[in-house]
DNA sequence: TCATAAATGTTATATTATAACAATAATGAA
DNA sequence: TTCATTATTGTTATAATATAACATTTATGA
């Protein structure tokens, strides 16, 4: 791979004055090194998933995804993709968006963290909320009743700084 | 109707030992009266179909909807059903969890809300939290970036006091 | 090098949701 | 009441999302 120069992309960051080819490279690097420490096999179908997944910063659907793939692998089925995103999933390298059936890189894959996302609905792009205070206080609301939480999904939609302007 | 018993359902009461036919028969007056006065008509159907998703506290499918329906309805098909769910989102009646594809009857419809459910993994049981310190939490967080929430998805999966016992 | 397990190929089908147009029923103005 | 308008429902077809089941190929390590 080239030189780069290391942008940090922050979370939160909505502009589109990034160099994105930076955030797939670096999600690229990072899923290849985690997948090594876990023994965890990022082979080629599911490394060209996860960056077309990157190609942007909006949730994209399997079928999506399936329609490039085909351009490239002729035998590409539903389950071709499917299946990366299991593995994807499992391995913590995306997430699901719930309210879109459709799937977004994490940033941060090697951190704990709760697949919170504020989801732009005219740009499309969304970004993942590190707010500890929102789970925890969801934890303890659930607690009250005695509920245990063990996932979440927290979907807000709504207008990014962006498109508040335009 | 017969004179019944009136028992407060409280928001988080996950309890198995209550008149569910209570939940359904207030829910069914409720809505009543809230289309007449919004002067929405709650048709036949629509009012069958908030039924049937009350018969539990489960959130159910629209196709488990149709399903039951045909046996009533011979010419139910899935717009039948679509329709009716539409027809109770937008009037507040009904919920849509997004991590299920399935609909469940809002106790509430005439407060302000959130439509945050946690829902139990084993008996399949959700509630709504009322909690709105959670919603300004998270207004609060997407606004330290700019971002503008204007609808949310809450969906927080985990076990109800009652399946921690079992 | 061979047995095993993991990944991918392949075909079929299940599940969820909407499009498009026709028929019917409700509503209110003339 | 009658008629025009709109809302609702009927009907058929299809789109969009997801999984099942079994065959084949590839990777791995004993
Ligand atoms: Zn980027
Ligand atoms: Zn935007
Ligand atoms: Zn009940
Ligand atoms: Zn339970």
């Amino acid at each position: 791979m080239a030189k780069r120069k290391t942008v940090k992309k922050t979370v939160g960051d909505w502009a589109n004055n990034h160099d994105h080819r930076v955030c797939i490279g670096d999600a690229l690097v990072k899923a290849a090194s985690l997948c090594g420490q876990r023994g965890a096999r990022l082979t080629q179908i599911r490394r060209r998933v996860l960056e077309l997944i990157w190609s942007s910063h909006r949730p994209i659907g399997a079928y999506s995804l399936l329609k490039v793939l085909k351009k490239e692998r002729e035998n590409a089925a539903p389950p071709t993709v499917y299946r990366a995103l299991d593995f994807l999933l499992e391995q913590g390298l995306i997430h699901r968006i719930q309210s879109q059936n459709a799937f977004i890189g994490c940033a941060d894959p090697n951190h704990q963290h709760y697949g919170m996302f504020l989801i732009c609905t005219d740009c499309g792009n969304a970004v993942e909320l590190e707010e500890s205070k929102i789970d925890r206080l969801l934890n303890s609301s659930a607690l009250s009743q005695g509920f245990v939480i063990e996932s979440r999904t927290v979907e807000a939609a709504g207008l990014c700084p962006q498109c508040q302007i335009n």
